[in-house]
Order: structure tokens, then sequence, then C-alpha cells
DNA sequence: ATTCTGACGTGGG
DNA sequence: CCCCACGCCAGAA
């Protein structure tokens, strides 16, 4: 608890409870912990998650829907091939409908604290 | 110990 | 409206 790595921690636990076909934006996260204008660490963060079966950062996007960090994860089209498959469509590394398909963690983690 | 970078976001010109 | 710069904080060199 309180660890000076909880950070991450954080960060994890928000993700893993973003739904299947839902994606979040690190801004978002970052406003779930409290560390609003961190929202770099928060993509930081999740590069050290990638090999984490529970966190999928492959549903984390930045703010204007892209899939900025497809390149971390190995592959170019990983990232977006993950969300197709999980009935998102994404044109060009942006996703489609995104508005729509953009959840929330703050109303659905007031234990993240 | 210091310095730089980094999966962003917001603000100012 | 579009483009540039700054701010954030933590990990790695």
């Amino acid at each position: 608890m309180q660890a000076k790595t909880d950070f991450f921690e954080r960060v994890y636990t928000i993700v893993r409870e973003v739904p299947y076909g839902r994606v979040t934006t690190y801004g978002a996260i970052a406003k779930a912990i409290y560390a609003v204008g961190s929202a770099r660490m928060v993509g930081y963060a999740l590069s050290a998650a990638i090999g984490m079966p529970d966190v999928p950062a492959h549903r984390v996007v930045n703010r204007a829907g892209l899939l900025t960090g497809k390149h971390h994860f190995g592959g170019a089209r990983v990232m977006q091939d993950l969300l197709e498959s999980e009935g998102l469509v994404v044109t060009n590394n942006q996703v489609q409908n995104f508005k729509s398909c953009f959840w929330d963690p703050m109303p659905a983690n007031p234990r993240a604290i």
C-alpha cells in the first residue's frame, strides 16, 4: 500500500475494470487516480502493463481516440487487431465511434482511492 | 546525484 | 481555427 510504485498499480486497477469492447483515455485514468495532469505517466505505466493479461492496455487510447501506443505492443497492428477483435472499429489508428465506446472509469471506481 | 525522456492534456498565440 | 509550447511525475541512463 502506498508504495512509491503504487501509481502503476492504480493505473492497472483502472484498466482492469475496463469492460470488453470499451476503451478509455489516459486523461480519464489519470483523473480516476487523482493524478490529473500526469496523463503521460499513465501511458508510461501501461507500457509496463503489457504482458499482463489482466491489464488490457490495448483498450486505452489517447484523448483523440488514436492508438498512440500500438507501437509498444510488439507489433504495429497488434493493438488494432485486439480492438477490432472486441467489436471495435479502428481505421487509420483511430477508433471509430470512439465517443460511444468510451468508458469513464470515474463512476465505476469509487474505491480506486 | 542529475538529466532526459516519455502510450498525454490543456492552454496560449 | 490551427500550430506551438508548457506542465506532470516517475523510471531509466
